[in-house]
DNA sequence: CATCTTGTCAAGTAATCACTTAAATACTTG
DNA sequence: CAAGTATTTAAGTGATTACTTGACAAGATG
């Protein structure tokens, strides 16, 4: 049995600053998994059925209900139940900002991240980005062109004001549709979804001009810029 | 047999998402742990060396050491040697963004913290707390005495402008020299920093009228209000 | 009520993590 | 270069975590 020193005294019980710190770390600790990383990025969007964010992780629905409760546990959760099915959505506004500031420290410090993204969204060398602000400004003074490339269902809860609902699965279909002698800009989820680079390689190889905007609709909508809603 | 969008295609999407959700998350791993949190929390207020931090979260050296390579490996700190020391701080103002929003959520969200933070901080009723704003605006208009009741070293480092440095173990001591008739405002190192807590109780005992910053001095500075340096 | 759908809980296994002690490095100073 | 200090690495152990399968619970619907 060690004796604590008289400074541990003063300070408090080193007993209760230990829970409460693991306390705090709960929160870190819910997003401390890939899978659940996942669920935030996907929730970020909107709200899902426990069924719904089990087949976008590709887990089972069982595993996935455990990653839930985890969230929750953590406060990054809510939940309501809608007959049969139980919806799950990001808890505030914090939450987004956590995610936000998680990815921005990934893209700039955590060593071989660049090449996690590259194999996962394919080189990105041929796609360019266009700032929030810079593609604001662009729908403003018009000449451009805003493809929403998320499925419909996504596009119908929320999207940016003036865009045009092309799922990257039906970009080929709508290619004739484009006029060839305005820029197209492509968005989707966020800075990690793959839908907005595949649509720009597409576009580009086609001939089209066409840019990606560098990060997603839940973006958009958190920094106040206009949305819509709806068909 | 090359057919775009075959189940390969998304199989290997699969493995390559995974991959890179799992590298997001290297960075919330680095903050899982309570102990790495401390050390987040401690190293806001400046930068430490292994083995002050080592003591200040009551762990051996060698766990200390470990911890330290998680959170840089997460991205979260950075060190530098001096003579036979080495340094670790923040990397950035991103990870004290995150720290922020891992708190807010925490003491929003997560059940129970509140009474964690009674059981480490004492009770909280008798303390009422400032805001940032309120302090910044009463140091203006004057008739408010601030004391940093933090470790004389982190004043020297940096405080609060106009703060007086008067360490929690020297409190009783310095309180003969304060104005009985003036506001006194105690600040520490954040929310879960004890030090405030447990001078206000003190100074309320004694009769005098005081509260504490509601958070501490890397918030303040944070937010750009007005810093100094030295003894 | 019985039955269906959706989601949660339980038990088990392999992998990972936190912490310990002991030894090895990296640098400074004599 | 040798000695000394500060920090990291290695090896080992008990605890926790992620995921699997199979069974159970809560509502909705006929």
């Amino acid at each position: 049995m060690e004796e604590r020193g008289s400074q541990d005294d003063r300070m408090g019980d080193r007993a209760a600053k230990d829970a409460l710190f693991d306390g705090l770390a709960e929160v870190a600790k819910a997003l401390a998994s890939g899978r659940r990383a996942e669920i935030v990025d996907l929730l970020a969007q909107g709200e899902r059925s426990v069924e719904e964010i089990a087949t976008e992780i590709a887990q089972s629905v069982a595993n996935t209900s455990h990653h839930l409760r985890a969230l929750v546990r953590g406060g990054l959760l809510d939940s309501r139940r809608d007959g049969t099915r139980i919806f799950y959505a990001l808890a505030n506004d914090s939450v987004a900002a956590l995610w936000a500031a998680v990815r921005t420290i990934a893209a700039d410090r955590v060593a071989g991240l660049d090449k996690l993204a590259a194999a996962y969204l394919g080189q990105r060398d041929g796609v360019d980005v266009v700032s929030r602000d810079e593609l604001a400004a662009r729908i403003n003074s018009g000449g451009v062109i805003v493809l929403d490339v998320r499925p419909s269902a996504e596009y119908a809860a929320g999207h940016i004001s003036g865009a045009r609902s092309v799922p990257i699965a039906e970009l080929r279909r709508h290619l004739a549709s484009l006029p060839g002698d305005v820029e197209v800009v492509a968005y989707c989820r966020g800075p990690y979804c793959v839908y907005a680079d595949d649509a720009v390689r597409e576009l580009r190889s086609k001939g089209f001009t066409a840019r990606r905007l560098d990060d997603g609709y839940p973006e958009w909508k958190r920094a106040g810029l206009p949305t819509a809603l709806g068909a």
